[in-house]
DNA sequence: CAGCATCCAAGGTGATACTG
DNA sequence: CAGTATCACCTTGGATGCTG
């Protein structure tokens, strides 16, 4: 999570605690590509990341499972598969997600081909 | 921002950037307390924020108005006035974060008295 | 293959003191 | 009042090495 998210005392606290997960570095790119590829075995998901580390990619995966956002299938074969998949809940994000892709292309992107940077 | 965000070669880059600003420590209370309180002075803007630190809060500031998120009016009196306002272009947010604040509320309110917490 | 345990470097924030 | 400058601390991610 965005770490220190003072807060505390405030009708902000759920809204904080979203926007926190989903500015988790890696979180965004890891929905994302379960989203639109599908369920996703450990290693599989490691290497479309990239530059992700075991340790990281095995933070956010539990720490998105305890929160609800994806499923865990562990199949004990040999060598052990585990298959992780988005839940329904976090498919309720698609709409706000889109809008806020849109904003972020709009602002940030560099669509008109008069990219700035 | 949520610092290490990798990204790099994605097309969630101008989200990644959208959303990192948005979870930045104190920028939504911030941004909130302009939005419906209207246009503040730096110390006051301080003492509403409760345990911010000046330092902190110049760099938000900084880095807000810098993104064109917030105006910077300097009335140079004795002692001197520095008062801080959203732009519009903030405005365009605001259904986003409508929706956003709703799921979250959803997700991790406890407005159903049956709070967990 | 999927993950866990360690060590370590880097970035960010709070606290504090000082200035135009 | 509105910052700026320092410093120390803490959290977090990367790199490695090891295991069922």
């Amino acid at each position: 999570m965005a770490k220190t998210i003072p807060d505390g005392k405030n009708e902000l606290e759920p809204l904080m605690k979203l926007i926190g997960i989903l500015s988790t570095p890696w979180t965004m790119l890891l929905l994302h590509r379960l989203h639109l590829e599908g369920p996703k075995r450990f290693g599989e998901l490691k290497r479309r990341l990239g530059a992700i580390s075991t340790k990281t990619l095995t933070e956010r995966l539990r720490m998105l499972e305890g929160e609800g956002w994806l499923n865990r299938h562990y199949e004990p074969t040999v060598p052990p598969q585990v298959t992780y998949s988005i839940t329904d809940k976090v498919m309720e994000l698609d709409g706000v997600l889109t809008e806020l892709v849109q904003i972020a292309e709009q602002w940030y992107g560099k669509k008109t081909k008069k990219g700035k940077k």
